[in-house]
DNA sequence: TCGGGAGAGTGCATCGCCTT
DNA sequence: AAGGCGATGCACTCTCCCGA
C-alpha cells in the first residue's frame, strides 16, 4: 500500500490504501468489472481507472488499464464480502440475541455503516463510491436525502478511451434492489470522522471557489461615475468622472483622485441621498454604496464643513452635530463578528409575530449607515446611529436575507482544518463570556447587543461544524448550559425581528443602554405561544 | 420480494410550575 | 407579575419486522 505523500491532503490520505496511478501518481479506483458492452470478450475482466479521470475536465488523467491479474470474474469466484450493514446486524444478533431489530440501537452505529465500494451489477451503472456518512438523525439530511442524491466525496471515474460503463454516484433509495457489494471494508469511527472531514473540506473548497468567482465577477464590472463635489462654501461643485472597479461597493476613499483632492480617506465628508433628500455624514470607515441601486444618477458629495453651494441639493437642510446624538446613541466600536450575513430562521406557519407598536425602520440608504444630518422623523422613530458590519461589507458578498442560506455557506475564508469542539470553545472571544448577565439567569444576556453577539458566534460555530444544532453551538460558544425552551423563546423573538430589515440592527444600536435591554426587546418581540 | 405497521430518535412548540 | 425551565405532546424520518 503506497503511503500518501507528505503533503497529502485529507482526501489523499483517505485514499492512501488505493494503488497509485502510474501516469499522474494520484490514485486509481478499485477494480471494476467490465460488462463487455464495448467488447464482449472483455466481459468479466476487471479494469482500473485513475480517480483524476474526470472528463471532460482538461487536466484529468486518462489512465486506464486492464487488471488481467485479477482474472475473469466468475460470479461465485469473487469474494462475497460481508457488507458493513450485514456485519453490524450479525454482530447485534450475537451480542443480544433476545432483542429484535434495532429497537434500542444507537444511531451512532448506523452512522458507522459506510459503504466503501460498490459494484452494481444489476443496473447499467458501475460505481466506485466513497459514501460519506449520512447522519440520518439530522433533519437537514433527512429532508435532503429524499430530494437529492447524497453528496459523495469521491470519485466518478469516467473513461473516454473505453466507453465502458457510465458512472453515477447517486445514492440508492432505501428500498432499491440490493446490490452485490465487493471490496467493502468495515469502517471504524475514525474512518467515519475522516470521511466527514473530507466532505466538509470539499464543500468549503467549493464555496471558496464560488465566492472568489462572485468577487471576480463583481470586480470585473468597471463603471464610469460622475461625481459633483462641493469643496468650498457657496461655490460651484467640482465635477469629476472616475472609474469605479466595483460599483456594487463604491466608497470615495477607493478613488485615488478623490483621496488626492478631498482627503476622503482621512477626513469626514457628506453625501447626498436623493431618495431621502438627506445629506449623510461619511468617513473612511462608513459603508460602501451600491451604485447599481442608485440607477446611474450623478453622485453628490461635499466636504464636511461645506453646507451650501450652487446647485447643491437639499441645501436648506442643516447638519446635525455629533453632540446631538447624545449618550443614548453611542458610537461604539464595531464588533467584528457580524461580517457574515444573518441567517434566516423561518417560523412555523402558525407562529404569529407580535409586531412592534412602531413601524420598523427602513434599511439605511444605499448600504450606508452614517449619521443622519436631519432625520425629519418624529421622536418615536429610532435613528440609525452607527454602522453595522453587515453594511460595511462589500455588497457583492451580501446575500438576500430572505433566502435561507446553506449552513456552510458562511464558513470562514480559509479554515486551516476542522477544529475540534474543544478547540472551538477556546476560540470564544472572552468578551462574550464577560457580558452583563440577565437579571434572573446567565442567558439571555442583559443587552440586545450582547445577545446578537452570541447569536452570531453560534452561527459562525455552526458554519464550521456543518450539521450542528443550537444545542451544540450554544454551549460551545457561550459556555452555558443549553435550555431548549429558553432558547426557543428568545431565539424565536430574535429571528422574528430579523424578518424586518434593519430591526435587529436598530436594537443593537442601542448598545448597553436602558433601551437596549433584552427585556425590552422581548416585550416587543416575544412570540405568541 | 414488497409494502404496511410499529418502534425509536430528534427537533420544535406549548403548558404550567417554580423562582425572583 | 415576569420570566426561566422542566415536562410533555406532536410531527417527521428512519429502520426493522412481519405478513401477503
Amino acid at each position: 500500500m503506497p503511503k500518501p505523500a507528505p503533503d497529502a491532503s485529507p482526501t489523499e490520505d483517505v485514499l492512501s490504501h488505493l494503488k497509485r496511478c502510474p501516469k499522474c501518481k494520484y490514485y486509481v479506483c478499485a477494480p471494476l468489472r467490465s460488462k463487455g458492452k464495448a467488447n464482449e470478450t472483455n466481459e468479466g475482466f476487471h479494469y482500473e481507472k485513475c480517480l483524476k479521470n474526470r472528463q471532460p475536465v482538461p487536466d484529468s488523467c486518462t489512465h486506464f488499464a486492464w487488471r488481467r491479474d485479477l482474472g475473469k470474474d466468475h460470479r461465485n469466484g469473487v469474494q462475497q464480502a460481508v457488507t458493513p450493514k450485514k456485519a453490524t446486524a450479525q454482530a447485534e444478533k450475537q451480542a443480544a440475541p433476545s432483542t429484535r431489530g434495532r429497537r434500542n440501537k444507537s444511531k451512532t452505529e448506523s452512522k458507522q455503516r459506510v459503504l466503501v465500494s460498490t459494484i452494481d451489477e444489476d443496473s447499467d451503472n458501475d460505481a466506485v463510491v466513497l459514501e460519506g456518512t449520512a447522519d440520518r438523525s439530522a433533519p437537514a439530511h433527512r429532508r435532503q436525502s429524499k430530494k437529492q442524491p447524497q453528496k459523495h466525496v469521491a470519485v466518478s471515474p469516467v473513461d473516454d478511451t473505453s466507453n465502458e460503463e457510465p458512472v453515477v454516484t447517486g445514492r440508492k433509495p432505501d428500498h432499491a434492489p440490493r446490490k452485490r457489494q465487493t471490496y467493502s471494508t468495515l469502517t471504524s469511527p475514525a474512518y467515519v470522522r475522516r470521511v466527514d472531514a473530507i466532505d466538509t473540506e470539499h464543500r468549503m473548497r467549493e464555496e471558496q471557489i464560488a465566492t472568489r468567482a462572485r468577487q471576480a465577477l463583481a470586480k470585473s464590472h468597471v463603471a464610469s461615475v460622475i461625481i459633483r463635489w462641493w469643496s468650498k462654501e457657496g461655490t460651484e461643485p467640482d465635477v469629476l468622472e472616475i472609474e469605479v472597479e466595483n460599483p456594487s461597493a463604491f466608497h470615495p476613499k477607493d478613488s485615488p483622485l478623490l483621496v488626492q483632492e478631498y482627503r476622503c480617506d482621512k477626513e469626514k465628508f457628506q453625501y447626498y441621498d436623493s431618495k431621502k433628500d438627506i445629506w449623510f455624514t461619511g468617513s473612511a470607515g462608513t459603508a460602501t454604496r451600491d451604485l447599481k441601486k442608485l440607477g446611474g444618477e450623478i453622485l453628490c458629495y461635499r466636504s464636511y464643513d461645506v453646507k451650501s453651494g450652487e446647485g447643491m441639493p437639499g441645501a436648506n437642510k442643516r447638519p446635525a452635530s455629533d453632540a446631538s446624538l447624545g449618550p443614548e446613541m453611542p458610537r461604539r466600536p464595531l464588533p467584528p463578528f457580524r461580517d457574515s450575513p444573518s441567517r434566516h430562521y423561518p417560523l412555523t406557519p402558525d407562529s404569529q409575530i407580535r409586531r412592534a407598536a412602531f413601524p420598523a425602520t427602513s434599511p439605511p440608504g444605499s448600504g450606508t449607515s452614517a449619521s443622519l444630518e436631519e432625520s425629519g422623523l418624529d421622536d418615536n422613530t429610532p435613528v440609525q446611529t452607527h454602522a453595522t458590519p453587515r453594511h460595511h461589507q462589500d455588497t457583492f458578498t451580501a446575500v438576500n436575507r430572505i433566502e435561507p442560506p446553506l449552513p456552510a455557506l458562511f464558513a470562514p475564508p480559509a479554515p486551516p482544518a476542522l477544529p475540534a469542539a474543544s478547540a472551538s470553545a477556546s476560540r470564544v472571544p472572552p468578551d462574550i463570556l464577560n457580558v452583563r448577565r440577565g437579571p434572573r439567569s446567565a442567558w439571555p444576556f442583559r443587552y440586545v447587543c450582547d445577545m446578537a453577539h452570541g447569536f452570531d458566534l453560534m452561527r459562525e460555530w455552526e458554519a464550521i461544524h456543518p450539521g450542528s444544532k443550537p444545542k451544540d453551538s450554544f454551549p460551545a460558544t457561550l459556555q452555558l448550559e443549553f435550555k431548549s425552551s429558553t432558547w426557543n423563546d428568545n431565539s424565536r423573538a430574535w429571528f422574528a425581528a430579523g424578518d424586518i430589515e434593519g430591526e435587529q440592527e436598530r436594537w443593537i444600536a442601542h448598545g448597553h443602554t436602558h433601551d437596549g435591554e433584552w427585556r425590552k426587546f422581548m416585550q416587543v418581540w416575544r412570540q405568541t405561544k
